[in-house]
DNA sequence: TTGAAAGCGCTAACAC
DNA sequence: GTGTTAGCGCTTTCAA
């Protein structure tokens, strides 16, 4: 019969007297520590295998200051974007060795810190993902988030790597492709407030602006999901705009459906465009034009920059910059030629 | 200056030595035990306060014996399901202030049961959603981690609550369906091998065969993912089938897609369904015709077993069963009169 | 090579 | 009411 410690669960106690050594001669043999007599290690490897012992991670985790843990903060856990970049950090951490505890903000800002401070104390690094507090607040937290890693997102505080998508010239990019297209009416549905991400893009249309006087382009009010999309179709419709930059592909395929509803074909009548290239852009109808972000390749690569941090290596991680490529489907076509009312 | 204890982090010591008192009434304090004089208390909290002392986590862990954690596996984070399931879990679990830790086994079944355990020793219970290891196996280790609840999957080892949905049900109504629009000719397109809700489908169809002998229904060769249902178009028009139920909506829009591709309209040439009722399902072109599962629910119903678990309330929890709602869009309709040549 | 003992940061039983 | 002390389960000096 398995004896058991106090706890109820098999300790390294139970091992050590079975084995008839001392806990520390347990520890090293589970440690692949050789300094240990091969035949006593194969007793206490016996004796563990027949106790069915594991050693217990936190007590390791207090003993030796680390927990083979890491933490990410998402805005929005329901947000593909976010899933993809979970999907390749956790991948990439569990590679060498590494689990990830995730903590939802569900897009209350005023949490994310909070969030952030309690997912760290129980990890050995945090990925901070799109975060939407204010730089100061984010400033001032960095310092005791540290190893951090920010995605699309950059601050002040030192010693904090970024990765971030250059969506400024991809919606930049996009908004040729239209005018390339024959497009001279544009409308953007821009995405959340607060959203680091939505102001580079904002930016890189006022950009486009400037070098296209000729091109027309209305803002328009939005947010991030499915519904945004689906409810701007009025909008859009009365814009009269003919090529639509929505925020995203979650946003873009709202507006499609919203658009095929009202009979309205696209490219046919509208021309719409996305962005992220999300794994269901390539499989609407018609496929989605859109500016493709490596998503899961960032979270790939904040785990790269968090693992440097960690085992401080090098000095200043470089974080990175990623620039969309433009992926032109179906979902936008020429122009149609300009008419006074578009619904009716 | 923040004097700080060996480690480097603020730790209970630097707060006590601050407010002039011991460990354990700082402890007090922060644990909200009332025993504590006022003004003693409100000096230690000043204390804190001044040191921006928070509890290390994994002290508090090791000498509560909980780590107010919960680990969750599944086979693929890239799956719209898991990710919706993690979801609810997620939320659910935070209110009571709980965190969530994932495992990916990236489908491989045989690292399933070591992830599981590493999890659960880091955690305060698990979830196991629909593990692809065998019963057997599954049998085996799940006393070694209880408290633990299962997604669309059952064991008999005791004390084990499962949550499952009703899929052969859901695939007779999709069926039944598709047979009062007028198709004579069904074809399945299956899932992944050693998928419990495969099986539970393919059961299903089995009762509605017997049901309907007049009706045909071809099996297909499948998978999970939009490629499987985008690669079978040539299978599914071989078969001669109008009326088409797909694994998921992942495969059914793979699968649309695919017949776009080629030509055909769905569902003026073939009818397409999926499972799920994934958030995109209805926002294909057409929308999608599915078995809609409160898929958010479930990872949310799973918290709450778990946490019944946690708590040692009550004896056997009951575990659950979920009836799919057919849920009728636009991607199914009338038969065609049949035709000799569906292609060409 | 191995055991005894200290310590990781915290909570809680016990004594004052 | 508060301090002292003994763990929680493990790793790691330090002696032997």
């Amino acid at each position: 019969m398995a004896r058991k410690s106090a706890s109820g669960r098999i300790g390294i106690a139970d091992v050590a007297v079975k084995a008839g050594v001392s806990h520390a001669t347990v520890s090293r043999v589970m440690n692949g520590n050789f300094t240990v007599d091969p035949e006593i290690a194969a007793r206490v490897r016996a004796a563990a295998a027949e106790l069915k012992y594991q050693p217990n991670p936190v007590g390791r985790s207090l003993a030796l200051g680390k927990t083979d843990t890491i933490g990410i903060v998402v805005p929005d856990l329901a947000n593909p974007t976010f899933q993809a970049i979970l999907r390749g950090l956790s991948r990439a951490a569990a590679q060498d060795g590494y689990r990830v505890l995730i903590a939802d903000s569900f897009e209350v800002s005023s949490e994310e810190s909070i969030l952030a401070g309690e997912a760290r104390r129980r990890c050995d690094g945090l990925v901070l993902c799109a975060p939407r507090m204010s730089d100061a607040e984010l400033e001032e937290i960095a310092p005791s988030l540290h190893p951090l890693v920010l995605i699309n997102r950059t601050t002040a505080a030192p010693g904090v790597p970024s990765l971030v998508v250059d969506y400024g010239q991809g919606v930049q990019d996009i908004a040729e492709h239209l005018v390339e297209l024959g497009h001279a009416r544009l409308a953007f549905l821009a995405g959340p407030h607060g959203s680091a991400s939505n102001d580079m893009r904002l930016k890189g249309l006022e950009a486009f602006m400037a070098a296209h006087p000729h091109v027309d382009v209305t803002m328009l009010e939005g947010g991030s999901d499915f519904d945004t999309g689906h409810e701007a179709v009025d909008a859009v419709l009365a814009s009269g705009a003919t090529g639509i930059l929505a925020f995203n592909d979650l946003v873009a395929m709202g507006l499609m459906s919203g658009l095929h509803e009202r009979g309205l074909e696209v490219p046919g009548d509208i021309s719409v465009t996305g962005f992220d290239d999300i794994p269901f852009a390539r499989y609407t109808t018609p496929a989605l034009t859109t500016g493709a972000v490596p998503i899961t390749e960032l979270g790939e690569q904040a785990w790269r920059q968090l693992r440097a941090l960690i085992r401080k290596e090098g000095d200043e991680p470089p974080g990175g910059w990623y620039q969309p490529r433009l992926e032109v489907r179906a979902s936008t076509g020429p122009a149609k030629a300009p008419r006074t009312t578009v619904h009716g």
